[in-house]
DNA sequence: CGAGTCCTCGCGAAA
DNA sequence: CGAGGACTCG
């Protein structure tokens, strides 16, 4: 996962350990290392407990991780412990992570340990593993491997056409919440036939959602795609139906490891549980294994076992993560060994200080203290905006601060609750020329664009795909309207063939003669396509696809001006398809597609970047960062009002704000504003209940909630510093209660103005004027044509930097 | 059929 | 405020 700064590397041990192991002339050591391990690279610099993680040998090993407690190095030297002693082939090791990129890092920590050796293991997420056991299986069980993945975006289409269909809107049923049912069964590996044999059939939306269920997974089949849920379940099923399919990867792999175990739901945890089954004799016996881990009386035992987790981390209940997987993990594996990581190695006590107390407030769990030996450090900085754009200013000021001081702007990163806070985030950062990238939300491959331009290669891999098909129909307009689409999968569905057989009856289907046409070159040009793929790039096919339909060229064409950036994402997706060609030589279209189809938020994150981190808490997981900015930390976002009436919906909120906390290894900011735009209106907000569980003592507020609020002109001002704050439920003194129709009444509240500049000249000793800051004096200009950036000391606001282009700013 | 406009609704997190 | 749907007109 993320890359600790344990002292267990630190010091020397990671530079000097690949020399020792890659050099064949030291002598590799057998089993165990003897004594208390000094001089083993594998174990140097270990703590007791990290040690004993590396060191056991069992059927099941649970250890229990707190944040940044080496959990990482203590899970790859594991690995490389099994692998140097001889104990396992890579190829019988399974390694699951959360993200691809923490399956990266795992594999090139083990390679340094190791050397090549390493290549062969099976290091990914539950989802890339479940890909690649199914497209291998896939013929079966009646799916071709050249299957189709549907993201939640897909199913949502689809949905919306079945739901639409069976009138079902009338009764309740939405894409987004028949979806979230649906998803939520077959985490709960619930199909069709067990929901309709459970359900109630006098409850008329039961048997109307059994219908839409019904028709979303027929067309699912009928178009040889999977969603992500499916990924998982399938795979469960796969092995439950196909003893000997199974056997195959039980013999396999005799070591499987899980990272964030919390999180696993109840199809993870199935799939693990089938891995770990032992082969029975007859199964053995009719496979004709030959294998030497067999036991005498002809069986092969199961696989060990280690899960590394800890549910204080639990964030992901939303997508049916279990968190009685982890608890009750001595249960479920009998025999089970369980070992405590306590001791924290990348933040400072006044961090793990304020997340231990925060934590402490969850019932229900055992109770755990993390600490470290590196001091105190600095107080966690407390600030409170006006509104979210004073907080992000807040926020850009502080990092500038810090990279004046030498920080990289790669080891900080802003944090946040929900997508929509980016929005004045990124205003007041472009203002203010502060590089950055916001990780996931609305992703480069969630693109209109970029998913039109898939499409076209999903319909060349799997023609079957109706849904790709029909995205592309008309994508580029080429007449090809809903009514001719309808005529079409009419067709199709008469003569029992699919969409995009039907686009090949086009000249006998009554059709007008531009119409058909329109037709038959889509066809001819999907033909002309598929010929290319069998032999040529992914990148030649797909430049093939989007000019000769003419995707580039309506956007180039377009007058709206948006459409260029769109044309440009275009080449940037060929542009995506030459690295991926470079990376992988042997990779085909299917695998392109489906790498594409997994990569996950995190995974975009690149260290060498240069840039501030912006992401929601979520994505945040298992990530470290020296500056930490947890923004919006108000009442209705963090926690988030949504959660307020779901069952453990609070504490999972406090786990989220803890996973927060204990990202930041030396500066931890909190954040949050008195008022925050939503839905193009202001509303007001209130401290969050979980800033009064931080001791006041480890919190120095920069400006507080009460004097924030005293400064905007309410109350008693000087009575409420930060002291005499007391939380959100105190109405009088304390609270923050503002009526609704008085905002704006921050005199200096900072707001996202920019403004057109055009070619403003400016240079170093020119006076300016800026909207939220006031008058200054500029210090420097860097930068060029529209990226010039003025340095500028503020008489009053301090140093800051403005992109000169928009910046609220005149000359004096 | 398609482009344009008005209108409504929503923002919870994600492989 | 923004996306997506319904509606209208050429």
């Amino acid at each position: 996962m993320s890359s600790s700064s344990s002292p267990a590397q630190t010091p020397s041990s990671r530079e000097s350990v690949t020399p020792l192991i890659v050099d064949s002339s030291t002598p590799v050591r057998t089993g165990r290392a003897q004594g208390d391990g000094r001089g083993d690279p594998l174990l140097d610099g270990l703590n007791p407990q990290q040690r004993e993680a590396v060191e056991y040998r069992g059927p099941a090993l649970l250890i229990v991780a707190g944040a940044g407690s080496g959990k990482t190095s203590v899970l790859t030297r594991r690995i490389a412990g099994l692998l140097r002693s001889r104990e396992a082939f890579p190829s019988q090791i399974l390694a699951i992570t959360f993200t691809n990129k923490a399956a990266a890092e795992m594999r090139e920590r083990v390679g340094h340990l190791v050397g090549r050796e390493a290549d062969g293991m099976w290091i990914s997420t539950f989802h890339s593993a479940c890909v690649r056991i199914l497209r291998r299986e896939a013929e079966n069980f009646g799916f071709k491997s050249g299957f189709t993945i549907y993201d939640s975006a897909d199913s949502r289409v689809l949905l919306k056409r079945i739901i639409k269909d069976l009138d079902a809107d009338v009764l309740g049923f939405t894409p987004a919440n028949a979806g979230a049912r649906i998803s939520k069964l077959k985490n709960e590996l619930g199909d069709v036939d067990s929901f309709a044999r459970n359900m109630n059939v006098g409850d008329p939306n039961e048997v109307a959602f059994l219908e839409i269920f019904r028709r979303y997974t027929r067309e699912l089949t009928a178009a040889n795609a999977f969603d992500f849920d499916d990924l998982i379940s399938q795979t469960v099923f796969l092995f439950r139906a196909f003893p000997h399919i199974a056997a195959l990867y039980q013999r396999r792999f005799r070591h499987v490891l899980v990272d964030e175990y919390q999180d696993t739901n109840h199809a993870q945890y199935s799939l693990i549980r089938e891995l770990t089954r032992p082969v029975p004799a007859d199964v053995v016996a009719r496979a004709g294994f030959d294998t030497p881990v067999r036991t005498g009386d002809g069986s092969i035992p199961g696989a060990s076992l280690t899960v590394v987790g800890d549910s204080d981390q639990s964030i992901y209940a939303f997508r049916g993560a279990d968190i009685r997987n982890i608890v009750e993990f001595e249960r479920d594996f009998p025999g089970a060994t369980v070992i405590l990581l306590e001791q924290n190695y990348r933040s400072t006590q006044n961090i793990l200080s304020a997340a231990n107390a925060v934590i402490s407030n969850n019932f229900d769990r055992k109770d755990k203290k993390l600490w470290t030996a590196v001091g105190d450090g600095d107080k966690i900085v407390g600030y409170t905006g006006y509104t979210g754009h004073d907080e992000a200013q807040f926020v850009a000021d502080e990092i500038e601060k810090l990279h004046r001081e030498g920080m990289a702007y790669s080891q900080m990163a802003v944090f946040y609750r929900t997508n929509a806070q980016t929005r004045a985030l990124e205003e007041i950062f472009i203002r203010s020329a502060l590089p950055y990238r916001v990780m996931g939300g609305t992703k480069f491959y969630e693109r209109a664009e970029i998913k039109d331009a898939m499409a076209y290669l999903t319909a060349v891999v799997n023609p079957a795909d109706a849904l790709a098909v029909r995205r592309i129909l008309n994508t580029p307009k080429r007449g090809i309207g809903p009514a001719t689409e309808t005529q079409l999968q009419n067709f199709a569905d008469n003569a029992e063939t699919s969409l995009r057989e039907a686009l090949r009856e086009a000249d006998t289907l009554g059709f007008g003669p531009k119409v058909a046409g329109s037709i038959r070159t889509l066809s001819a040009l999907l033909d002309e396509a598929t010929a290319l793929a069998a032999q040529g790039e992914v990148s030649d096919v797909l430049t093939l696809l989007v000019t000769k339909s003419g995707l580039v060229d309506a956007l180039r064409m377009s007058r709206d001006p948006q459409d260029e950036a769109r044309a440009e994402n275009i080449e940037e997706l060929v542009a995506v398809t030459k690295e991926y060609e470079r990376n992988n030589p042997d990779g085909t279209l299917v695998d392109f597609l489906t790498e594409v189809s997994l990569v996950a938020a995190a995974d975009e994150l690149d260290d060498s970047s240069g840039t501030v981190s912006l992401m929601t808490l979520h994505t945040a997981k298992g990530l470290e960062f020296d500056a930490v900015f947890l923004t919006g930390v108000e009442e209705e976002l963090l926690p988030h009002k949504m959660s307020a009436n779901e069952p453990g919906g609070p504490a999972e909120e406090r786990r989220l704000f803890y996973v927060g906390i204990t990202r930041a290894r030396k500066k931890l900011h909190l954040s949050l504003a008195m008022s925050r735009a939503q839905f193009g209106e202001t509303a007001v907000a209130m401290p969050s209940r979980f800033l009064q569980e931080i001791p006041d003592d480890l919190i120095e507020w920069r400006q507080s909630p009460g004097t924030a609020r005293s400064r905007g002109g309410f109350g008693p001002g000087a009575l409420n510093g930060p002291r005499g704050w007391k939380g959100p439920n105190n109405d009088r003194d304390g609270g923050f209660a503002l009526p609704r129709a008085e905002k704006k009444v921050w005199p200096n509240a900072v707001t996202g103005t920019v403004r057109d500049n055009g070619d403003l000249e400016l240079a170093a000793g020119d006076r300016i004027r800026h909207t939220d800051f006031g008058e200054g004096r500029v210090l420097a200009v860097t930068g060029e044509g529209s990226k010039r950036v003025a340095h500028v000391a503020f008489d009053a606001a301090g140093q800051k930097k403005l992109l000169i282009k928009i910046a609220p700013i005149e000359k004096l």
